[in-house]
DNA sequence: GCCAACGTTGGC
DNA sequence: GCCAACGTTGGC
C-alpha cells in the first residue's frame, strides 16, 4: 500500500468538487508532466491519497481521497476540443494517464504548507521545496502521520 | 502582480 | 547534444 498527494487549485478538482460528487468519483485528468504521470501509473486501488489546495488563501492538505479506478489512458489527450489534447499521442500507445479519485473525508483542519515546512518529516520533500511544480507525488508513512496529526484526523 | 524554479522546445 | 528562450507552476 502506498501514500500519494495530488495538488490542485480549489476551483478545479478541489474539495468542494469532491463534496459535490458525494460518494461518486472524479476523473483526475490533465496531468501533463512525465514524472507526475509515472506516479499516477503507479497508483493502486488500495492506496491512500491526500488532496492539496495550491494557489489559494489556505495552502495545504485538506482531505483524504481513495483511488476509485486504476490508472487508465487520460481521455482528454484524444479530444481535439480539450486544452489537454495531445496530437502526438495515439490510442495504441497512449502517452498520458488518468485515475478516478473519490472523497474519503474532509479534514477538520487544513494541514498548512507553512506548517509542513517546519515539520521534520517533510524536510527535503518536493512538496515543501520552493519552486517545485510536481503535482502528483509519493508520501511516506511519517509524512502521512504528520499530516493526520496536523489535520486533526 | 511578481518572480523563482524548472520542464519543454527548437535552433544550431 | 547543447543551451537559450519560452511557458507554466505556484508561493508570496
Amino acid at each position: 500500500m502506498a501514500y500519494w498527494l495530488v495538488k490542485t487549485e480549489p476551483a478545479d478538482g478541489g474539495l468542494l468538487d469532491f463534496q459535490a460528487a458525494g460518494s461518486a468519483s472524479l476523473v483526475w485528468d490533465g496531468v501533463r508532466n512525465y514524472q507526475a504521470r509515472n506516479f499516477l501509473r503507479a497508483m493502486d486501488l488500495k492506496d491512500e491519497v491526500l488532496l492539496y489546495h495550491a494557489s489559494c488563501a489556505e495552502i495545504g492538505v485538506v482531505a483524504q481521497l481513495k483511488v476509485a479506478r486504476k490508472p487508465y489512458p487520460d481521455p482528454l489527450q484524444f479530444d481535439p476540443e480539450s486544452p489537454y489534447f495531445d496530437a502526438s499521442s495515439n490510442q495504441c500507445q497512449p502517452r498520458w494517464t488518468a485515475v478516478d479519485l473519490a472523497l474519503v473525508r474532509a479534514f477538520p483542519k487544513v494541514a498548512l504548507l507553512t506548517t509542513l515546512k517546519r515539520t521534520p518529516a517533510f524536510e527535503g520533500s518536493s512538496l515543501t521545496r520552493k519552486g517545485s511544480r510536481l503535482s502528483v507525488l509519493p508520501i511516506n508513512k511519517d509524512q502521512w502521520r504528520a499530516v493526520m496529526t496536523l489535520a486533526g484526523g
